[in-house]
DNA sequence: GCATGTTTGTATGCAATATGAACAAACCTT
DNA sequence: AAGGTTTGTTCATATTGCATACAAACATGC
């Protein structure tokens, strides 16, 4: 069996107030270091420094306190030629170190092992049928799944939390997901399902989208981006958002709810009650209906179109172009709105992207502000993995945070 | 003529990278407590304590600082009939530190002295021509205007900075104003024109709605709340947004721009070339176009709207209330994407209010996301003060963070 | 091949800062 | 007036990063 830290980690008392204590400056240094050799990858010791701003004799001292906690390793420089005293260079040790994310989509459900810096060491990713499959047969399936995935790990691997991705409004703190409409869950204790099969594990759920900005502006599209809209349509429409600093996720949770956004006044009824919400326009069932298929023909009827598009269809290129337009209409309120360096479109929208991406530009390029026509729209760059690494990031998020590490650092 | 300590502060070297010293340690904890005092007012050494979770001699010893450097001051403790020994009531000291709020709005012009606190200590508002007036003109009498109020402080009063609100789009970093449709400016250097007469005093400008969510979230409808979306209409529309965090302010500083939503297809050419945006809908010259007044009447057929609707004519109630289902679709979307706990309604929208408030309030309930429907909606409580107290916070922010607040104790 | 210059890791003394314990001060209740 | 409670003050202590000096490991130039 895996052994699991976590259990001390979370039982560390927790400081109340924001005043800072001796100590928390080294677990915030711990904790900037340890982050910026996951999110950036290996770097020298030297390097390191330079990001910092620390000394040589700082940096020591905490690459040792991270390698003796089997946080980092140190390998041998570089050679590259200029003069000096080569720096070793410090790695993030992903395969002793890893957490787990998982996501429940529509249409499938996946499964990885994450190593610290971001790696995928392992994945499973199993169809799902669209038809009713009640919340305690699928998490129970993503449960079977994971512990398969446990058996296979080194028993020193450290296994920091569990991360899950759904299709839903997932309510601020409690990990409780309040709606899917389209997985047809209802207040579902995602917590409660897990729990019995993850232990003492820690256990994050987030909402796809949202993951997926997580995904795409860490490790995808996005990289290195700190203003990023990702839009996605896993037959309903969700965004992420990060605007300068940590994910946008609004006071209750709910933050990034753009499906609902009006834009058509004349529109269709949306399951929400209101009229001419984005998702109606640009949701799965909007495209099938405007290719002339089936609206509820689910992910074959999808399929199909995406292949006749791709086979030169005019028809099906016509009715994909004028669909676009209304994605056009609602990412020129979004980019008017964030000021983003970049927009993600995923999923679905992702795929639709290499037929309807060149006439998304053009509309943009007359309806949004002129200051900001400039932002670049590009697809997903991850792809089906998106969900499944920004679960993840979901916890590694918490593990790098000055909170958590510090105890860690001080066992070792 | 009044001291001016701010060239020693903004000459402190800048610390480049994200690691923590040791100083970082005492200049964050002086910068949260100043912090706590400046937003929340006067509040005993035991309270403080408790707030940040720091020793009571940690506490005594930061105190003792600030008060010999005359930011803060001890009063007798308050008898409030519990036991043990009494705690000092430790206070901000406004009169002997301040700062400059100005604003540059469309029908006035606004300067005043607010204190550490956030008391405004003396405000001067006149009038301002809405033809063609030049930024050179504009700035130049406010320029007079703080002139005026600077000759009037007590010469051992600390001026920390001057923040000024402008109708428009501000670029990040640059203290420019790249485009003020309603001012007719385009492309001004806001800095340039004030510094002859600001000499070193550190300037910061911000956009009218930024701030004013500002204001409002910290001293006004809003306070305590960290979740907050301020919509406001001075001619154009435009909103603040505070989610979690600082203001958001985009990527190139264009954040919240929801003047140029789009909620209407069918919808009038608005400035910005698309069609049917937000602001041709709920902006002023909307407002007067529905109430049968001349679109460009000014301010003078503002007034008498709102006299009309006053008095109770039923015309113009029945126009505000048409007027008001564009402003609900617009608020529906920017509830959906933010999920904040409050909505503030500021300038024109903040005074159409007490006739449209009930019909937005039923509007909202049917189109907004269920989960989402207790929204409350409220006029602005702090009104025309908004933009000079946000304006302010904008120096404040700065003064009371962690890298101006340490260098400064240090010289004390 | 050796000397020189450059960059970096390591070791040691130092300064800054918050903690914790002991004590005194100032309030309440009885 | 006595006892209990809460808080400010003082001082020794632990933690942490910095500065300096020195050694190690590279490149370059003669």
């Amino acid at each position: 069996m895996t052994k699991v830290v976590t259990a001390e980690v979370t039982s560390t008392k927790k400081r109340e107030g924001s005043g800072m204590r001796n100590e928390s400056l080294r677990n915030q240094n711990l904790a900037t270091m340890l982050r910026l050799l996951h999110l950036e990858g290996p770097s020298s010791r030297a390097n390191l420094g330079r990001r910092t701003g620390l000394t040589r004799s700082a940096i020591g001292g905490m690459v040792n306190d991270l390698a003796s906690f089997g946080l980092v390793e140190e390998s041998a420089p570089n050679r590259d030629g200029t003069p000096g005293r080569p720096s070793p260079i410090v790695e993030p040790v992903a395969r002793r170190n890893v957490v787990i994310g998982a996501d429940l989509m529509v249409d499938s459900i996946g499964v990885a092992v994450v190593g610290l810096g971001g790696s995928v060491l392992h994945s499973i990713r199993r169809d799902r049928p669209r038809n009713q499959q009640r919340p305690e047969e699928s998490v129970g399936y993503v449960c079977q799944l994971i512990q398969k995935l446990r058996s296979d790990l080194d028993p020193a691997t450290r296994i920091f939390g569990v991360g899950v991705a759904v299709p839903g409004l997932i309510a601020k703190g409690t990990q409780r997901v309040l709606l899917a409409p389209n997985l047809k869950w209802e207040n579902v204790d995602i917590e409660g399902l897990f729990r019995p099969a993850i232990a003492d594990l820690p256990l994050f759920v987030g909402n796809d989208a949202d993951v997926g900005v997580l995904a795409e502006s860490r490790r995808g599209a996005a990289a290195g981006k700190s203003h990023v809209l990702y839009l996605s349509c896993e037959v309903g429409v969700g965004a992420g958002v990060i605007s300068g600093g940590p994910l946008l996720s609004g006071a209750r949770g709910f933050g990034g709810e753009v499906g609902h956004l009006p834009v058509n006044p004349d529109g269709q009824r949306c399951g929400c009650g209101a009229v001419g919400c984005l998702e109606t326009e640009i949701g799965e069932r909007a495209m099938l209906r405007r290719a002339g298929w089936p609206p509820d023909g689910g992910r074959q009827a999808v399929d199909e179109v995406l292949q006749a598009a791709a086979s030169g269809s005019s028809d099906v290129i016509n009715a994909l172009l004028d669909h676009s337009r209304w994605l056009s209409i609602g990412l020129t309120g979004l980019i008017n709105i964030f000021d983003v360096e970049i927009v993600v479109l995923g999923g679905l929208l992702g795929r639709l992207f290499p037929f309807i991406g060149d006439a998304v530009a053009d509309e943009l390029a007359v309806r949004v502000l002129p200051a900001l026509r400039d932002t670049p729209i590009v697809p997903s760059a991850i792809g089906e993995d998106a969900t499944l690494i920004g679960a993840s990031e979901l916890v590694w998020d918490t593990v790098l945070s000055d909170t958590v590490l510090g105890p860690l650092g001080r066992q070792a």
